[in-house]
DNA sequence: CTCTGGATTAGCT
DNA sequence: GCTAATCCAGAGC
């Protein structure tokens, strides 16, 4: 399957982490294939977005933002975890998607490995939990993610389900904005309590 | 099942 | 020096 082209990340951020939902996140690592489906994302639109990394401008850390859409941001946080985002929107915008669940389809052994966990359900539902079973760190930060063979998107799963919207969680910035969304009665999702914020749209 | 507090380090002011 | 787009163990229900 071919990776998804910088055409569907240029689009609307809001509008790309809807889209999100359903498809494959695939990693490739030492000829393995680690792969699940995405069922948990939530947007970031930089300075219209306090809670942004991108909020108060270009730094070291969050350059990749301003590149356009199709780049890995990666970021490190609380001292022990990465999170993988995928940039949108155009040039200069700051904007990126945030990864906070997939339902794993390939490579399940390897992230109960990874993972040392054994529930299946414990694997990937967290976007701290999806760098660590998929091996995920920071040396990835800035990859093309149309245009490589080890950490891409593609095409998933037919989209006959509902999706669910919520306000993102573990932020203390603009808390109301309703920008988390993720797959109605998916089982590999966060925060089930937070989930009674949602509505399906 | 839900809730709380601690771990641990880079980035930014 | 303070905070953070998190996770987990442990306690309580």
């Amino acid at each position: 399957m071919k990776p998804l082209q910088k055409n569907f990340y240029e689009q609307n951020t809001i509008d790309v982490a809807k889209s999100l939902l359903g498809k494959k996140f695939i990693r490739k690592i030492n000829n393995n294939i680690l792969s699940g489906i995405i069922v948990e994302t939530e947007a970031y639109t930089g300075k219209d977005d306090p809670s942004a990394h991108s909020y108060n401008g270009i730094t070291k850390r969050n350059e990749i933002m301003f590149a356009g859409g199709g780049y890995a941001y990666i970021y490190f946080i609380y001292g022990n975890y990465f999170c993988f985002n995928v940039t949108t929107s155009t040039k200069d915008a700051g904007h990126a998607v945030l990864i906070r669940g997939i339902e794993p389809v390939d490579g399940i052994e390897h992230m109960k490995q990874r993972r040392n966990q054994t529930k299946i359900t414990e694997l990937t539902n967290g976007p701290g939990k999806i760098c660590q079973a998929l091996g995920i760190d920071i040396s990835l930060n800035g990859i093309d993610v149309t245009n490589n063979d080890e950490l891409f998107i593609t095409e998933g799963i037919n989209h006959n389900f509902k999706i669910s919207v919520s306000p993102r969680i573990g932020i203390s910035k603009a808390e109301d904005l309703p920008h988390r969304f993720f797959i109605h009665d998916n089982q590999f999702i966060t925060r089930h309590k937070f989930n009674k914020l949602s509505h399906t749209i």
